[in-house]
DNA sequence: CCTACCGAAGACTCCGGAAG
DNA sequence: CTTCCGGAGTCTTCGGTAGG
């Protein structure tokens, strides 16, 4: 299978979206052609979707009497929320794995000026709610990979402040933190942080792995 | 470090009607 | 009745990430 995932650009999710909301009524082999996708993904979403709301099922598969074919199931886009494909779980639930980032990316760029604490406030919604610690940790690397810059150091029972300039926001998409530490923009497909150097350490082919894998999609 | 969880894919079973 | 067909749906596995 091809290797595309979110953090990239299209996933194969994005794809069945897409002609979902071209076709607005189709069927999973409709969807299989447009797309190349495997049958069996396309169902696990389509189920997922239907779960969820956005789709109805307008024909239940069955054999027709006249001539002894299968007609197949047909389904109906019902709540159209625009290109972002929805992000659910096979049950129709709403995944919220890397919501926190998610939020916590765009309040820094709306965000003027911000502590950790400010972010951490600001980027919780009822759905995530996000810790002091984590906003710290992810001001932490962004910082030294050169998104934020210090507007007023700390200072005895003050927090840093810190600012996002409009010039370093790339995207969308938050930078991820690796599990080699390694600071990942999804935006431009770059490892940001650290730069290239310190070949030599036993990273061993890591920090090519992913660039390789990321720069395809 | 570890655990929980994700998307994707494939193996497998279920279903209902028609044909033999 | 049994067999066959092919889509629907379930379950497991795999490679990977998020977050403590």
């Amino acid at each position: 299978m091809s290797i595309k995932h979110r953090h990239g650009h299209a996933t194969h999710r994005d794809a069945i979206w897409a002609v979902i909301r071209d076709l607005h009524e189709f069927s999973v082999s409709e969807i299989e052609d447009k797309t190349r996708i495997s049958h069996g993904s396309i169902k696990t979403y389509i189920l997922g979707l239907t779960k969820a709301g956005y789709l109805k099922r307008t024909e239940h598969h069955h054999r027709a009497k006249v001539d002894n074919r299968f007609v197949a199931n047909r389904w109906q886009l019902i709540k159209d929320i625009g290109v972002d494909a929805p992000r659910i779980t096979r049950d129709g639930k709403r995944i919220t794995q890397g919501l926190s980032r998610e939020n916590m990316w765009h309040a820094m760029r709306i965000l003027r000026d911000f502590s950790s604490k400010d972010l951490a406030a600001q980027a919780s919604t009822d759905d995530v709610i996000i810790k002091h610690a984590d906003a710290k940790n992810y001001i932490k690397y962004l910082h030294k990979a050169g998104y934020l810059i210090i507007v007023i150091p700390a200072k005895l029972g003050t927090q840093t402040r810190y600012r996002m300039p409009a010039s370093r926001y790339t995207g969308p998409r938050p930078p991820m933190i690796q599990r080699t530490k390694q600071v990942f923009d999804p935006n431009t497909g770059k490892v940001v942080w650290p730069k290239q150097r310190d070949e030599t350490k036993h990273d061993h082919g890591v920090r090519q792995y992913s660039l390789k894998r990321y720069a395809r999609s």
